[in-house]
RNA sequence: GGCCCGUUCGUCUAGGGGUUAGGACACGUCCCUUUCACGGAUGAAACACGGGUUCGAUUCCCGUACGGGCUACCA
């Protein structure tokens, strides 16, 4: 029988959770979905030295605000496997005995290395032309362990409580072959893998540890993290060896790794030159916060949908999917093996595709505060007939103001290469005429509007609409521009176009 | 350096032993439009290289190159 799925995300709060840590998750919730199982949120905060205060609840809140939030975990509501914190569950005494577990099994072992002793191996293999120089098979007969000091002296040592680590029993050379969801069989030598602490000399577990008594107390059935975890998955198969979970450990599920869009390597937050962080993010240790593409104005369903195209495709040609579409198509069987980079301009544009599928009314709301900002304050109806015509030209939100400003604010210069190409002798006269005309009309709407230019221009001859733009906006392009004139109002383009006629020759 | 993973247009990708190698973003042109967009059409643009295997390789295998990851008492 197939184990029902459980999933988890499992971050250290080390900082704000950036793009590449959400696609995991997004991954992990829609398997999750996909399968109507278990999605868990897991804070690995082993590494007290590395603490941030306020990660925890940024992840919390990052995973929310995409719509991908977990079922069972930290912020999220307890289940039966409580609690879900790791520096908690040390303190139940979980991961030590496991830990001891292996050491009775002989697969583990007492460290008693100072970091001192260890620089200094490092320095002496170094100098002997070692080039990766670890702990391991061969190095650890020269160091002060319990598999190289006396059982007497190490049990005097342990009762001194003299500082001391456990470390993996990694054998000599042997195959390590383990079975990758998105990889495929994997076949790495042990005497490529070191023999890693599993228990720190604070008695916090290491992340090689803790994760994998937690995927098997909490009965994860599927680990999908990111690639870098790749290289150190021989080391976990060793563990779950030795401690006799063969069986009963998670399939293993390697990420892809999201990629600088220019430049080399994954993608880092010093890159700055679009956000990498879901939300703002406010280092505790750093005196400017980075910007998320949440108050870059991103719509959440279109970050994620952003997200889930990287690494992953329904093999189709469309793009554009909801939450819960892409759960019912995602597939590990679709997930590319490589890298991908991140391409800031089709970002803009998926968000583009989501704006345009709100309703005006929507956009009217979401624009207010800028409009308020700018000091302007008009009736809903007028706003939303204002996000009507402006929708098609806008990515975000906030580029309502900078693509329609003018109908709030009567230009105060002229295109000046539409004017030189297409300001004639008898310009004036005749937009003159049409100002004049204008401002008799009794309706003032788009039909009137249109009826009274085509009456002037059979009297006075072709008028450039391009040119009427620029007199009552200012700038070359826009909008429909009988829709603007109907929506500016009639006695604010008489208004302009005065102003603007008086100013030209 | 070592080990591991990868490699289709600039980017995200579809495809897969025989295809005019498809789509999307960005870019160019045209149509629609008395303005501006949207939209539509269209163009340029890719199988990293070298060896095999095969009647045939972009697709399978091996090398090379290139890219990425890892190489901590960090995750």
């Amino acid at each position: 029988m197939e184990k029902r799925v459980r999933v988890r995300f499992a971050p250290s709060p080390t900082g704000g959770l950036h793009m590449g840590g959400v696609r995991t998750a997004l991954f992990n919730y829609l398997f999750a979905k996909r399968h109507k199982g278990d999605f868990i949120l897991r804070i690995e905060d082993t590494d007290q030295t590395r603490f941030v205060e306020g990660a925890e609840e940024y992840i919390i809140n990052a995973l929310t605000w995409c719509g991908i939030p977990p079922n069972e975990g930290v912020g999220f509501g307890n289940g039966k496997h409580a609690p879900y914190r790791q520096s908690e569950r040390k303190d139940l005494g979980i991961y030590k005995t496991y830990a001891e577990r292996l050491i009775e099994s002989g697969h583990a072992y007492y460290a008693f290395d100072t970091s001192e002793e260890l620089d200094e191996m490092r320095k002496r293999l170094e100098a002997a032309k070692v080039v990766a120089p670890q702990y391991n098979a061969v190095t650890r007969q020269t160091m002060r362990n319990s598999l190289t000091l006396p059982e007497d002296e190490v049990k005097r040592l342990l009762e001194a409580e003299t500082p001391h680590v456990v470390r993996l029993k990694v054998p000599r050379n042997e195959d390590i072959r383990f079975h990758d969801i998105i990889r495929g069989w994997v076949v790495v030598n042990s005497a490529q893998v070191d023999d890693k602490v599993l228990l720190k000399s604070d008695g916090m577990p290491t992340y090689h540890l803790a994760h994998i008594v937690d995927d098997i107390e909490m009965e994860i059935s599927h680990a999908v993290r990111g690639e870098e975890w790749l290289p150190s998955a021989p080391a976990h198969i060793l563990i779950y060896k030795y401690l006799g979970l063969e069986n009963d450990m998670p399939k293993l599920a390697h990420l892809p790794l999201i990629l600088n869009p220019d430049g080399h390597g994954k993608i880092s937050k010093r890159e700055a030159r679009f956000p990498v962080f879901p939300l703002s993010w406010q280092d505790p240790r750093e005196a400017t916060p980075y910007l998320g593409y949440k108050e870059a104005g991103y719509y959440p369903e279109a970050f994620v949908n952003i997200l889930a195209l990287l690494g992953w495709n329904p093999g189709n040609n469309e793009e554009i999917f909801s939450v819960d579409e892409l759960a019912a198509l995602f597939d590990f069987e679709r997930v590319h093996k490589s890298g991908a980079k991140f391409d800031p301009e089709k970002a803009k544009w998926f968000n583009q595709q989501y704006l345009r599928k709100k309703s005006d009314e929507e956009l009217a709301d979401a624009f207010e505060p800028f409009l308020k900002e700018k000091g302007f304050s008009v009736e809903k109806p007028f706003l939303m007939a204002f996000c009507r015509l402006v929708k098609e030209k806008v990515q975000f939100v906030h580029e309502f103001w900078e693509q329609g400003k003018y109908v709030f604010v009567a230009p105060e210069a002229y295109d000046e290469k539409v004017l030189s190409k297409k300001w004639k002798e008898n310009s004036k006269e005749s937009f003159t005429a049409l100002m004049t005309a204008f401002s008799n009309l009794k309706n003032w709407d788009v039909s009137s509007i249109t009826t009274c230019f085509h009456a002037v221009e059979a009297e006075k001859g072709k008028l450039d609409m391009q040119v009427l733009r620029v007199l009552i906006t200012g700038v070359a392009g826009g909008p429909q521009l009988f829709d603007m004139l109907e929506l500016i109002g009639k006695t604010a383009v008489s208004d302009r176009m005065k102003q603007a006629l008086e100013k030209l020759d």
